[in-house]
DNA sequence: CTGATAGTTGAAGTCAACTTCAAGTCAAGT
DNA sequence: ACTTGACTTGAAGTTGACTTCAACTATCAG
């Protein structure tokens, strides 16, 4: 752990903010990269540490796994990623933060028309219905990155 | 399945949006109440559906079970809930879906002065630090409610 | 009465994103 | 060399909100 260039899991861990475990669980999926040592031991160069600050930023704008690794492949294979290659991929972020915004103020709007008569019309009320759609699918799912959420 | 004034789990689902499987899932947690035929199927009175329309409206909202749970648990026992008691339960998201709007503006906010310099720096960066913490905790989830997601 | 359609059950499976565990191994300061 | 703390693994567990399955049974139009 003396001052070399590589990182340990701990270090790693301690700096990104994610834990141990789940820096084994990445490495797993393929989104980080880490040499061993001779005895096996994890050894992480220090630009996992943008990679790692990317994923946290990706997951909080709401991305899955899957989209940040859709993302990351899109990262030249040759050269080191320059900051206008993370820039680019933050930019895609803002339409996808803009619709969510708009989501959520469309349901805001709704629910102030909704307070007054406490319809909740499986046909008309905005919070009950809010895309104009019935069926909806899918596992459920908080409004909130963890990061966000109410401590 | 005659002009009854009970519905069965089939027209329950079909009206509502959810599946008959979902249904029956909230019998079991107690989220809703369905009485029997003498063959043992699921008969529902027509106000399942007002109580089914608040449990997707307040899902939509990000509500997990549990609290839509608590909230049903503060309608009135003896008598049927009114419309000021669903619009009751309804202003009480007001203020949700203002802090989760304003979290989003936040981190989009963030996010434009991210996009100049692509730092995404652990420590000072808004978007791999939304809340100016490190360590977030808790499972991933998406930011949007299934029924608000791009389709 | 019959056949088609719709309903019943409990147990197990799914999904994402990790965490926890047990049993052991490595690295490093002294 | 020793001790301590950090690290290793694969497998299994967690959480929330359901879905799927297999094997039956009920209801109802005709």
């Amino acid at each position: 752990m003396r001052t070399t260039d590589l990182l340990t899991v701990g270090e790693v861990a301690h700096r990104s903010g994610f834990a141990p475990s789940a820096l084994r669980f990445y490495e797993r999926v393929g989104l980080v990269h880490a040499a061993r040592t001779s005895g096996g031991q994890r050894r992480y160069q220090r630009n996992v540490l943008r990679r790692l600050a990317f994923i946290r930023a990706a997951r909080n704008v709401g991305l899955s796994l899957d989209e940040v690794a859709a993302a990351l492949a899109t990262l030249p294979d040759g050269r080191a990623p320059t900051k206008e290659d993370w820039s680019r991929l933050s930019r895609s972020w803002r339409g996808r933060l803009d619709e969510q915004i708009a989501a959520l103020t469309k349901l805001r709007d709704g629910l102030d028309s909704c307070i007054g008569c406490g319809c909740l019309s499986l046909r008309t009320c905005a919070m009950s219905n809010p895309d104009d759609t019935l069926a909806a699918r899918g596992p459920g799912a908080a409004y909130l990155p963890p990061a966000l959420r109410a401590h």
